[in-house]
DNA sequence: CAAACACTTCGTTGATTTGCTAATTGACTA
DNA sequence: TAGTCAATTAGCAAATCAACGAAGTGTTTG
């Protein structure tokens, strides 16, 4: 009980759940990534992430001095079905989607991203 | 997204997602029994019930000086599928799933069942 | 009509959460 | 090696939340 309520509760605020949805998306998107996304400060996003990876929703992975965030492997499968259904084309979430691909093509970039 | 939203942080507190998955199995429960087989006062329990109807969870339907709740209609069927694939053998549950079948038996009465 | 009962609303208190900046860690690079 | 950059940790202020008891609403019953 305690691992759903984990998950639910992760999922209940609101800068967490577009973290979630985008990576459902985007894997290895890094903190300053999340962080340009949503306009919150590093630290402030961090705490988001590694909420969202005590939840077992999302794992992450150091290479270098970044720390690449993906949809952990043993997430229930019914659970993002039902995100997926209910809000795969809410307005947030078609907005994230947008500003991280332009994101990916270096059109908008943010400061981890001006020389890799 | 914020419809999601209201139903994820309502299920990410222990006492609501124990109401809701108690109402899975048993419809028409009313406020004092909720409130006998959490162990709180009534008043919290009627604001817990508010949130999940807020959130589209439950329902209520008055009857004389009852209110009994219920599972809502509309409610995605794949999160209710999540929940209880996640946890319908969890131990918190099935204890909820026993105390409640005594209450309904007679055994242990609230104070609202003592003469119907 | 008055008392009892189920429920809700209100006001308070203590705990938790979200956001920030500043400081720290660890890894790359000039 | 010193400096830079991504990320985390620590510490703090503001907001939110969960619990309670007291008071109020509406309904049944004596």
């Amino acid at each position: 009980m305690e691992k759903i309520l984990k998950m639910m509760s992760a999922l209940g605020e609101k800068n967490r759940l577009r973290i979630f949805m985008v990576l459902l998306e985007h894997k290895d998107l890094c903190v300053c990534q999340l962080a340009a996304l949503l306009g919150l400060a590093m630290p402030t996003v961090s705490r988001h992430t590694s909420i969202l990876r005590e939840a077992r929703l999302v794992q992450s992975r150091k290479s270098g001095r970044w720390v690449h965030f993906s949809i952990a492997d043993s997430i229930p499968e019914l659970l993002v079905a039902c995100l997926k259904e209910s809000l795969g084309d809410s307005e947030q979430v078609q907005d994230d989607r947008k500003k991280v691909a332009m994101m990916l093509c270096g059109e908008t970039n943010p400061a981890c991203m001006t020389e890799r």
